[in-house]
DNA sequence: TTTAGCACTTGATTATAACGAGTGCTAATT
DNA sequence: AATTAGCACTCGTTATAATCAAGTGCTAAA
């Protein structure tokens, strides 16, 4: 079992760690704790912290660095509620005292402030796509090599869009598909519909057709057109600022990834608690994409009542100053609700 | 006056700089000369190459580098006309083989081609794009804080947009701050306008209202509805592979500029020969602009007949293969070109 | 004009030593 | 039993010097 002291060090050793980058030892640790104990004893501590893999050495005669589980120690079990910094709060309802035209200029100013705030790269899901599902399917072939693909959402929405295919597909063809389609998909949400078209769906409509990626790519062009477009990426180049340089290939496939709004969608799977969940984090090795394995992803659900909830979202490195940042993903899930409130509110004076 | 010689010397330099990255010595360029001559020769010719300017010593006892004055020379009077290479021929025609579903998808797949095949940063803008003039402005109250912006092209599109403002603007404010659009902006190519609305516009207008910033993001704002939506930028962290990495905060500045649709906009400004107009190459140090001190742009005008004209854009290091990219910019120009048309051709028959 | 030869410059590489921050362990102290 | 002082040891980092390699300019001969 651990002692309060060996907690107290772990913590200090988070913090140190994230403030300097560098691995801590015990005399920079005999410093700053709060309760004088030597140096000796601080070692003895370490390495029964690192014993129980909470913390790791960088070599032999290295300092301490915390561990995955140490920082998941950390986040369940030690960390602060945050204390809110009140020059980030002023920074933030400035930033969002600007009169807004449209609400994806809202959202997407959030993850531009959100991540100028932080220097790491913030993702925003507008307000009603993270638990919009989809409610129908239709595909209506025009003639003359032409398609138009419709779908409804659970929002009232109808998105269509129109296509014109290489082949003609047989009625008897497009039929089972739909119905395949109609079976599998209706009633999920957008974003794991998303997803279930790139792992799923591809296998079970092989049966039907020959080639169904022409198809697929229609499909999800459609449904691009009614979720896409309100997911918003600020700060992408921070990840200049907080990545190995070493390896200008993965940083480019990371890019990649971020940018592409299916593998955003996987990522920020609405949390399951719903509206008034907590801030979540998600430490690199737990979320299975390699490419993230150094990072870390926290996100949170903020609430816009009968217009539905969206997502806020910041990616950065394992190490970051995990109190702060939670706090100021509260104060944006607030304020962000509130600009979003006030802006529906607006709208219906009209 | 420089000799044949010499001149062969400066080719060769260049080239071998291009491929290698490396200062080029004497004794490499003797063994890479189509005729024999003596390294202490080759130095002596350099030594004249260099005092009037083509090219430079990166220190006192090293190889030379070709200097901004030496590109420029290779580039107006030196360079071969390109040699197509059959594999990069196969290659683009293959990736343009497939269907699209709509114009934007062939104009930004070309973008992420083009930038695929060079490593480079590749843009593209739509056709039409280039020289659609503003033929109208008009912005009309419609109490209620609100304003339509309607913009009429010489494409014949109309675009408006309905925006809240935050105070009351007098009519007669409006009708000034209108006349003063119209007669200073009218008649302009879009991608000037938008240019404009940046630098003299804002001390124009100072003159009539108090903040001009509001009214300006109004107009930017449809202005980029008409136009920035068919420019596209591929490969984009491709600037990795072709900057210097230590110095994060001009990449950051130099990618952010590259996505900012005004800036780029500006850049790619029409060639003013229009449709048949050669590959443009402009170097760093020709741009005014600082950020581009060190890389080069090579733009050409693709032309799609009644539809229009657009701009194929690559942006590389001052040390790019500049025959090779002129032949697949070339090779794009037409091929990006043929696809146009065929579509268009395809939809008439409808 | 061209070339061989040579002294000289300079950044890059390598080797070596010295340093510093840190650890674990033992024995003494509280 | 917990804490601490002391010390030998480890290992990455920094500093210094030595060597190397690639290249130049210049002089004198061909």
């Amino acid at each position: 079992m651990l002692t309060e002291r060996q907690l107290m060090i772990l913590k200090a050793i988070i913090r140190l760690f994230t403030e300097s980058g560098q691995p801590v030892g015990s005399k920079k640790l005999m410093a700053e704790l709060p309760v004088h104990v030597s140096s000796a004893t601080i070692r003895n501590d370490m390495a029964d912290l690192e014993s129980v893999g909470l913390i790791e050495k960088t070599h032999s005669s290295s300092g301490r660095v915390p561990s995955m589980q140490g920082y998941r120690y950390y986040l369940d079990h030690l960390m602060q509620p945050a204390t809110l910094n009140p020059v980030d709060v002023a920074t933030v309802q400035q930033s969002f005292g600007q009169h807004y035209h449209k609400i994806d200029e809202i959202v997407s100013q959030s993850a531009n402030i959100l991540s100028n705030l932080t220097s790491y790269t913030a993702i925003t899901l507008g307000p009603g796509v993270a638990e919009v599902r989809l409610t129908g399917f239709r595909l209506v072939p025009l003639g003359n090599h032409q398609v138009m693909a419709i779908i409804v959402t659970s929002a009232g929405t109808v998105d269509n869009q129109v296509f014109t295919i290489p082949q003609a597909i047989s009625g008897d063809e497009l039929e089972k598909a739909i119905r395949l389609i109609n079976d599998q998909l209706v009633g999920l949400p957008l974003t794991v519909v998303s997803q279930k078209l790139k792992t799923d769906v591809p296998v079970l409509l092989a049966h039907y057709m020959a080639s169904p990626t022409g198809f697929l790519d229609i499909f999800d062009d459609v449904l691009k057109k009614a979720s896409q477009e309100r997911l918003y990426v600020g700060g992408q180049m921070n990840l200049l600022n907080f990545s190995e340089f070493d390896d200008v290939t993965q940083l480019k496939s990371l890019y990649n990834m971020i940018n592409q709004s299916d593998d955003l969608a996987k990522l920020l799977n609405l949390s399951p608690e719903g509206a008034n969940s907590k801030v979540q984090v998600r430490l690199g090795a737990e979320m299975a994409n390699d490419l993230l394995k150094h990072y870390s992803l926290m996100t949170v659900n903020y609430d816009v009542g009968e217009h539905g909830q969206g997502v806020i979202a910041l990616l950065g490195p394992t190490s970051m100053p995990y109190s702060r940042m939670i706090g100021l993903l509260d104060l944006f899930r607030e304020e962000l609700a509130k600009k979003l409130i006030d802006y529906y509110a607006n709208l219906d004076d009209d």
